[in-house]
DNA sequence: GTCTATAGCTAGATAGAC
DNA sequence: GTCTATCTAGCTATAGAC
C-alpha cells in the first residue's frame, strides 16, 4: 500500500519534472532567459513555486537540463546518413533536400526547437550556449550536409563543386529562416511565406550544384 | 551669470542623455533588454537612478529612443547608390562588394551596431523589433544588394541572375556572420575566422554571379 | 539636473507542515 | 512531492532637497 503510493509519487514527480521542462522551454524562447521568473514556470506548469524546487537546483539548473536535453536529441532531428543513401538511390538532389527540410520540420516544433532558439539568443551572454551555437547549430549541421553534398558528386548527380562552403552557406541562410519559422508561430511572421522562401532558397543552392 | 549656467547645465544634460544611449545599447546588446536593470545603465553612466528619470520616462523609452536612431542613421551604414554607381565605373563585382563590406564593417562597431543586434535579439518578443527587423535586417539591404546586382547585370558585368534571390541569400548569411562578429567582439568567437568567413562568403556569390 | 531617500513591487529561494 | 508562509535581495519609479 505504501509502496504503491512511492510508485505514484515518483511517476507523478516525473511527469512533473517533464512539464516543467517543455513550459520553460517555450516561455525561455519567447521571452528569453532574463525574461521568464520562476513563478511564472510555476503557473505554467500548474505547480507553485516551492515545488519547482524539488525538481531543479534553481532557475539556472533548468536551462543545463534543457541543455543537456537538446544534445541528447539533436541527432534524432535529421534522417540518418542511412536513410540518405536509400534516398539518394530514388531521388535527384532537389527532391532529397525538399525531404531533409520536411523531415526536420517535423521537429521544428516543440521543446527541442525552443532550445535552439534559446542557444540562439543567449549566445552572445551564456558562455555554454555560445559554444552550442557553433556546435550544434553551425557546424554539425554543415558536417551533415557536406557530406550530403560529397554524397551527390561521387554519384555524378551534381558538380564537383566545393561542398563544405556550399554546406556552410545553406546551414546560414536556413538557420535565419528557422528563426523566423519561429516568429510565424507566434504571429510575428507569415508562416506560408517563410516555408515558401526555404523552398525558393532550396531549388537556389541546388541550382548552383546541379549538373 | 545664471543665464551661462543654464546654458551649461542643458549642454550636460545632453551629453547625459547621449551617455546614456550609448551604455544602454551596449548593455542591452549583450545582455538582452530584460537582462539589464535601470541601476546598471545608471551606474555605467556615472549617475545615480533617479537623475535617468530626468532624461527618459522610463526603461522602456530607452529602448524606443534606440530604435528611432537606428531608424534615422541606418542609411548612413552604407556607401550610396550614387558612391555605388563611381565603384562600378572602376570596380570588378567582387571588389565593389568587399568595399561595402569595408564601410559596413567600419559602422558595425559602436552604438547602431548594438541596436541591429537588440532588434535581432528582441524580434520574438518586441512587435516594434519584430517589424524593424523585416523593414531594416531583411528587406532594405535586400533591396540595396538587389539594386547592385542589377546595375552589374545591365553593364554586362555579371551573368543575368535572379538578383533579388540572390541578394536575398546573401543578405541572409551576412546577417548571421554580422552576429559572429559581434559574439567575437566579445570575446565568444575568433574575430579573424569571422572577417575570414565573410570574405569567403563574399567570393562565393561573387562566384555565382560571375560571366 | 543632480542628488538622497524611499515607496511599492517582484524576483529567486528556503522552512516546515502535510 | 506538494503545499503555505515567508525571507531577502533586487527591481522600477517617484518625492523632494539642493
Amino acid at each position: 500500500m505504501s509502496e504503491v503510493s512511492e510508485i505514484q509519487k515518483r511517476r507523478r514527480g516525473i511527469e512533473t519534472k517533464r512539464r516543467i521542462l517543455d513550459v520553460s522551454s517555450a516561455l525561455f524562447a519567447i521571452s528569453g532567459y532574463e525574461g521568464v521568473s520562476v513563478r511564472k514556470i510555476a503557473e505554467e506548469a500548474n505547480i507553485k513555486e516551492s515545488s519547482l524546487y524539488n525538481h531543479f537546483k534553481n532557475k539556472a539548473d533548468i536551462l543545463e537540463t534543457l541543455f543537456d536535453e537538446f544534445i541528447k536529441k539533436v541527432p534524432e532531428t535529421r534522417p540518418s546518413l542511412i536513410e540518405v543513401d536509400e534516398m539518394l538511390k530514388i531521388m535527384g538532389p532537389a527532391e532529397v533536400f525538399k525531404n531533409i527540410l520536411f523531415f526536420v520540420g517535423k521537429s521544428v516544433c516543440g521543446t527541442l526547437s525552443n532550445i535552439s532558439m534559446i542557444i540562439n539568443n543567449e549566445k552572445f551572454r551564456n558562455a555554454r550556449a555560445a559554444d552550442m551555437y557553433y556546435k550544434y547549430l553551425i557546424n554539425e549541421p554543415s558536417d551533415y550536409y557536406e557530406c550530403i553534398i560529397r554524397k551527390m558528386i561521387e554519384r555524378k548527380m551534381v558538380k564537383p563543386v566545393n561542398a563544405r562552403l556550399v554546406a556552410e552557406q545553406y546551414n546560414y541562410v536556413s538557420l535565419s529562416l528557422t528563426q523566423e519559422y519561429i516568429m510565424a508561430q507566434y504571429g510575428l511572421a507569415d508562416t506560408d511565406a517563410v516555408v515558401g522562401y526555404m523552398v525558393r532558397t532550396l531549388n537556389f543552392f541546388c541550382g548552383i550544384i546541379k549538373n
